[in-house]
DNA sequence: GTGGCGTCC
DNA sequence: CAGAGGGACGCCACT
């Protein structure tokens, strides 16, 4: 039966999906569906908990109801001044802003609710606006008196993802400070592969409690109130429970985050990079919009001729961005040949790869190719960062969040700053769309080759160190060890193909994979992926050494012990076990690129402050960093910036910075 | 809401 | 016999 079900377990790649349940109702879900062995399903929870769902599992049979706890509205001074009295006394306090909008930069602050202790919290309302609304005490009184406590930093603040709250309230004039424990962070490093840390879910998994939705107080869709409109009784039920959670999360979470030997990476990383992103989200990034919409009106027509040409070619009219109709063309109508399915529905595939394949067989396959590529640009980097530009600021304040990668990575959404084209005629023109402000240059600061320094320092391979000691180019040296003689008559191209098996190592491509990318056979792919092994032991030992250290201890760890937990390694299953096998050796190295890069800026952050310099970094990119730097910094902030990078930890090798000047993005590289 | 595809590091 | 590359976000089509 146990056999049975774990085979059938890994068949449908249960684990895979249970990892992105989202709720209670899609676990239901998946546990009623399991057709095969759902007889027994007290042995399929029990294997889940073997696999390691448990937080998903607790929270489908152990939410209970919700707490109302002692949650009060201080609409008059006489309570307000009490609730000072008590805030003055606070070693710590939990805080929540209620605004109008998801995003920060444009929310307007409503209400804010404060927790001294767990089942107690207080909501002042201060502008609420609907029919009959209550008095609320004047804002900037209230504000105004609240200021020194919030920023007091003796008086530790507790939230979950704070940055917000910080931002929100820095708007407001207030620079929160004391920032502590906040939840959404602490549950990220003990959990990282959960990907949403939203405080209900939290709630459930934690403390079993479950939380007032908010649909409930704004009701959804097109008639969806904002928090201004919501009455302040239902409000403060809902703002005091979000501080109430906030309290008794970081009391649970804590602990955890010590026992698991997370709280030094906690303090020294992620907490003083709260700041250092809520102020990069404040600063934005200027945009020169008629550029944009200059370039929008260039694809337009670029698109109507191809648009043109395309049908002529099929014969016919249909819509090029569905994949599923342009296959139709391409395969059926044109006769052209198929060589992939799409991996879900078992379509034949239209992606790039196989457009440049048919390419020299049919015009139109090319003709496809600039047409994505065109629209893409128009729709992704040109109508929709114009509509996130912020109207007042003339700027794109994107939201970097620090809680989403399994890796240890940031990432970036409203826009993703982190996915702007960084090749090709028109992408080139999208990145000179990003401008400085007047007076002012952008720098641009990226580690070199980071990941194979990290690679080499973490293997300790001596030929890879003393590559990057003596600052030698590492992919014309791997193509000399791969490759051998060969490299003499085609450098450059050997240097690319060298290039594409050094990110191979990193990501533990197999031989298949390799080979396409290669244009070569498996076996000959297999031949390099040897010689690189053979030329490096240290590598292969050690990451070897790294997929079975995460194997006896459930997850791969970074050098500045951020953990990831990869039960993939634990199944019967290959393939699901191979995907665990490339997470346990590439986790280590582009987690601890990240920390490091955090580490640098957090550091550059530090001293751009202290000196009092007006340079803002405006935006990261995984292993680059841009700077916004008024012109009469330039000579002081290059040194500062490249010192910071290089020299933020110390490695078996050095690390090396490249920057870069420009009038806008484009220019900088 | 899901799948295909494409952009970045 | 399928599937064989780490980590993200977002647009469009389609159901």
């Amino acid at each position: 039966m146990r056999e049975a079900i774990r085979k059938n377990l890994s068949r449908l790649e249960l684990s895979r999906n249970l990892v992105r349940v989202e709720d209670n109702l899609a676990l239901e879900f998946e546990l009623e569906n399991f057709k095969p062995c759902a007889a027994d399903r007290e042995t399929l929870i029990e294997l889940y908990r073997e696999l390691e769902f448990t937080a998903f599992l607790q929270e489908h049979l152990e939410q209970k109801e919700v707490v109302r706890g002692n949650f009060r509205t201080i609409s008059d001074m006489d309570s307000f001044r009490d609730f000072l009295q008590q805030l003055g006394q606070a070693e710590e306090v939990a805080l929540d802003t209620e605004t109008t909008s998801l995003f920060p930069t444009q929310a307007r602050l409503v209400g804010l609710s404060f927790c001294l202790k767990p089942g107690e919290a207080y909501y002042i309302p201060l502008r609420h606006s609907y029919p009959l609304a209550p008095n609320q005490l004047p804002a900037h009184s209230v504000l105004s008196e609240l200021k020194p406590y919030l920023e007091n930093p003796a008086i530790k603040k507790i939230g979950q993802n704070i940055k917000y709250d910080y931002i929100v309230l820095k708007k407001e004039g207030i620079q929160l400070q004391g920032i502590h424990l906040d939840t959404m962070v602490l549950s990220y490093l003990l959990e990282p592969n959960w990907g949403k840390h939203s405080l209900d879910r939290l709630a459930a998994y934690y403390l079993q409690e479950a939380k007032i939705p908010f649909d409930r107080l704004t009701g959804k869709g097109k008639k969806q109130l904002t928090f201004d409109q919501v009455p302040v009784e239902k409000a403060t039920d809902y703002a005091c429970q979000d501080a109430h959670l906030a309290m008794s999360l970081s009391r649970v979470l804590w602990p955890r985050v010590q026992a698991r030997n997370l709280d030094r990476l906690y303090l020294e990383i992620e907490l003083p990079l709260i700041e250092v992103l809520a102020e990069m989200e404040l600063a934005g990034v200027r945009v020169d919009l008629n550029l944009l919409r200059q370039l929008g009106r260039e694809l337009e027509s670029q698109l109507r001729q191809l648009e043109k040409q395309i049908y002529e070619m099929a014969g016919q009219e249909f819509n090029i961005n569905s994949p599923q109709q342009l296959s139709q063309v391409l395969f059926y109508k044109l006769n052209l040949p198929a060589s992939k399915k799409t991996r879900v529905t078992r379509g034949l595939s239209t992606a790039t790869e196989i457009l440049e394949e048919l390419a020299p067989l049919h015009p139109l396959a090319g003709a496809v190719l600039e047409y994505r590529q065109l629209a893409k640009i128009k729709s992704t980097y040109v109508e929709a960062l114009i509509e996130l530009v912020n109207p007042e600021t003339g700027r794109v304040h994107t939201s970097f969040n620090q809680t989403v990668t399994a890796t240890g990575r940031l990432s970036s959404s409203d826009p993703n700053l982190q996915n702007i084209p960084a090749r090709g005629e028109m992408g080139k023109k999208i990145r000179q769309a990003f401008i400085p402000e007047e007076g002012h240059l952008l720098l641009s600061a990226d580690y070199s080759q980071i990941e194979l320094r990290l690679l080499a320092h973490l293997s300790e391979d001596p030929v890879l160190i003393e590559t990057f000691l003596s600052d030698r180019d590492i992919h014309a040296e791997t193509a000399r060890r791969v490759f051998g003689p060969a490299v003499e008559l085609f450098p450059e191209e050997m240097r690319r193909r060298a290039k594409i098996i050094n990110f191979s190592v990193i990501y533990g491509t197999g031989a298949f994979s390799l080979a396409k990318e290669l244009e070569t056979s498996p076996a000959e792919a297999q031949k390099f992926i040897d010689r690189y092994f053979s030329e490096h032991r240290r590598v292969k030992e050690y990451l070897d050494r790294a997929v079975e250290q995460a194997k006896e201890k459930g997850y791969a760890e970074t050098i500045f012990g951020r953990q990831r937990q990869i039960p993939e390694l634990k199944s019967p299953d290959n393939n699901t076990f191979q995907a665990g096998r490339r997470m346990a050796l590439n986790t280590p190295i582009q987690g601890s690129a990240a920390d490091i890069i955090k580490l640098a800026m957090i550091k550059i952050y530090r001293e751009i402050k202290s000196h009092g310099l007006k340079t803002k970094m405006i935006l990261q990119v995984h292993d680059e960093l841009v700077f916004e730097v008024p012109e009469t910094e330039k000579d002081l902030i290059e040194p500062l910036v490249r010192d910071c990078m290089e020299n933020i930890c110390s490695l078996k090798v050095p690390l090396k910075v490249r920057l870069g000047w420009g009038k806008n993005w484009a220019e900088v590289k």
